[in-house]
DNA sequence: TTTACGTTTATGCAAACGCATGGACTCTCC
DNA sequence: GGAGAGTCCATGCGTTTGCATAAACGTAAA
């Protein structure tokens, strides 16, 4: 493999390595109340949006395969945390929106994960870091995003 | 919130986003045999490592609570890719070490999954970038392990 | 219209997960 | 040396996940 190959390799291991262990960090925290941090995935995901967003839509923001997440939105409606409503525009579809009841889970919880998330990564990273790490990640969730395709065929 | 934790949570969000898009690319190759990404990571994170490891070990490099690990080396250890011995120096623990055969595969796998990292990265990233990312990628992830103790160095 | 095919979500089922806990062992301090 | 606390891994159990597939709808061509 190329010295660049090579590199891209190092690199992505560090991102792997960093994910883990935040992640790891940021579970063991006791601010999650009695959700589980893909839940509240699906919620600050949902928060994001005015509209109200399509299964599929939420689907490619949330890593869990397409019936885990249909369930999942099962659980969170059934806890009146969201609601699904036909989509008019396409039968097959459903529309998801956050309850009131779910925007306030959401605000309290992810207020203090942001938090969480400043304290341990500004613990660590200087302006110019955060800056470059910002730039480089979204360039890279931009590049799955199109390349989905042309990545399939392959030997 | 400080502009400096705003900037934080935005390059986080955007680590988090390259790892989902990343990983669910990487997901959908037809490279992984009868192995989970999971479980490849296991086999991985053995190969890394001359010395037996000990699963708590094993623990701090995989994202899966320790019953989970336990019972996921249960299933490696019963198809012949790795193996379990009472460690000596302590009653309690167990040491791993791959198998002939779990090398093999690891190294099977490995070899198309690190050409399609280098494809998938180097695509969308310049050296330069390739470069800062791995730096500050490896100094978060050092971060999170800062609370215990530091650990043998990688290979 | 009818047919065939693609898309979007839901369901059956076995496998895997996390939480709580237990058993075996080590360590510390008296 | 022995009691109590801590560490490491395994197991019971209910929940969640992924895979395969079905069901409902949309789209386009015959």
């Amino acid at each position: 493999m190329s010295e660049r190959g090579r590199l891209a390799n190092h690199a992505w291991e560090g991102l792997l390595t960093a994910h883990a262990r935040m992640m790891r960090q940021f579970a063991d925290a006791d601010i999650w109340q009695d959700l589980s941090m893909r839940e509240y995935d699906v919620l600050y995901t949902l928060s994001k949006y005015t509209e109200p967003l399509r299964i599929g839509e939420l689907g490619r923001h949330v890593l869990l395969s397409q019936p885990a997440l249909s369930r999942m939105v099962d659980r969170l409606a059934e806890r009146g945390l969201l609601e699904r409503c036909p989509d008019p525009a396409d039968g097959r579809g459903v529309r998801l929106s956050l309850t009131d009841t779910g925007r306030d889970t959401q605000r309290r919880i992810g207020r203090r994960h942001a938090a969480q998330v400043a304290r341990a990564v500004t613990a660590e990273l200087s302006r110019d870091e955060l800056q470059q790490l910002a730039a480089i990640c979204w360039k890279l969730a931009g590049a799955g995003a199109t390349n989905e395709d042309t990545e399939a065929e392959r030997p």
